[in-house]
DNA sequence: TTTACTGCAAAGGGTTTGCATGAGG
DNA sequence: CCTCATGCAAACCCTTTGCAGTAAA
């Protein structure tokens, strides 16, 4: 996507959401969207260099904002709360030694919906959503383990 | 089971992990293995009648030796640091109203397993463990939803 | 007797809030 | 213009750490 798109795209999305496009929010958007899982720490620091005068608060201010407004999802960890900007339901595939976050999309052929009626049968619930995280090794994490034996 | 029995199971525990049995630790052992999903100052508030000067500190690092050690997995909310005491397989409903989480065994036949390896061939990932929450409405929060349509 | 645990207080880190200034619609 | 967003600093949790006293093994 060439910059200007990707501008005009940000505006968009903070228009379809009831906000005012600042250029600080642009910014933000654009290096949200840009990222994995980002932490508001990582947002800050990347947007330092273009904006030297952000706030961290700012910042902070945005993202609870934008997730108020769907946009994102916030994702606690241990460590760090993390953003999730694939609104698509996925799994995270977590690795427990080098910390690496990757998407993957397993659910093409309705195996969430069949989790999801489970629950709901079992338990009278009614699923809206859902947070599926598997950890363990990545490949290269597994591969270096292996060499080491 | 009796008091006394969950004491003693209570002391095995400890002892399984390298721990030293103190009245404290058999304490939170107890309260921690008695609830769903505790949070460190549930624990520490039902547990200040019997020691009212018990600190919160020795909460804290109890659980958190109880994490490294493998009896509770930690599980991050957005409001508060839950503990995971069920470490067998299981889905966790958590209402997005009331805010009560629920387990729910929707593994019994190799569904979990069918997912871990989905992951693992799509990315050459090595699960080891995993956390599912499903988000949405418990059985009496969407019963009152609907009554009042 | 040695080592680990407790409890208190202080420090630390992440996140929110209050307020004056400034910019968007 | 009026409202909302920014940036700074202070306040606010939640959590960890340091330390002296104490108890477990």
């Amino acid at each position: 996507m060439l910059p200007m798109e990707r501008n005009l795209e940000s505006i968009n999305i903070l228009r379809r959401a009831g906000l005012r496009s600042t250029p600080q929010r642009l910014a933000i958007v654009r290096e949200v969207f840009s990222r994995h899982h980002p932490t508001v720490a990582e947002v800050y620091d990347a947007l330092r260099r273009e904006f030297p005068t952000i706030g961290l608060a700012t910042v902070y201010n945005t993202l609870r904002t934008m997730t108020e407004k769907g946009l994102v999802h916030e994702l606690p960890f241990v460590n760090a709360t993390r953003f999730e900007v694939n609104l698509t339901p996925h799994a995270n595939l977590v690795c427990t030694r080098c910390g690496e976050i990757e998407d993957s999309e397993v659910f093409e052929d309705g195996f969430l919906n069949e989790m999801r009626q489970r629950a709901s049968a079992a338990a009278g619930f009614e699923p809206e959503g859902q947070r599926i995280d598997i950890y363990g090794l990545c490949r290269s994490c597994a591969e270096q383990t292996a060499n080491k034996l």
